[in-house]
DNA sequence: GCCAACGTTGGC
DNA sequence: GCCAACGTTGGC
């Protein structure tokens, strides 16, 4: 099994939405980026687990754990010319954009901060402290994992 | 709202 | 293939 860590601004969809979608579940649609794209379609496997990160919010950090439930698949969203992440050259045939479907398991009791994930020299090498790293899928060691989760 | 970091685009 | 211009992310 593996671990990640998967950000997203709370005012556009936070932990809380993903609790109250049917089924507890959303597919992780709109990511444009190549290096997230190759893990959500090669690499996220179902039950694999998911740090949720709120970011663009104050404090930024880890509110809770969600799992892999669906592994990659065509994001259709970029075939769409409505949709905000519409992208002319990923069509059906040959799709460019891939995304997994996600089902909330639990909260935290409590945010673990961006701040005192960065503090940690324990941490050092987790990708999301990583200097300019903003990515929006990365992964998780399981040592980081369990580190993180320790702090709760 | 600012801006550093970084990815993508497109002219050459 | 280089690189300047531009757009986006996301912390602060």
């Amino acid at each position: 099994m593996n671990y990640w860590l998967m950000k997203s601004e709370p005012d556009v969809f936070g932990i809380d939405d993903l609790e109250k979608r049917p089924n507890q579940t959303e597919p992780w649609d709109g990511v444009r980026n190549y290096q997230a794209r190759n893990m959500m379609r090669d690499d996220m496997k179902v039950g694999d687990q998911v740090f949720f990160y709120h970011s663009n919010t104050q404090p930024p950090g880890i509110v809770g754990i969600a799992e892999v439930v669906r592994e990659g698949y065509p994001d259709h969203t970029a075939f769409d010319p409505e949709d905000p992440h519409y992208d002319p050259k990923s069509d059906r045939d040959n799709p460019r954009w891939f995304m997994v479907d996600v089902a909330f398991r639990r909260k935290l009791k409590r945010t673990i901060t961006l701040a005192e994930l960065k503090d940690r020299p324990d941490l050092d090498g987790l990708p999301l402290t990583r200097k300019g790293n903003r990515l929006s899928v990365m992964p998780v060691s399981e040592e980081h994992w369990k580190l993180i989760l320790s702090l709760e």
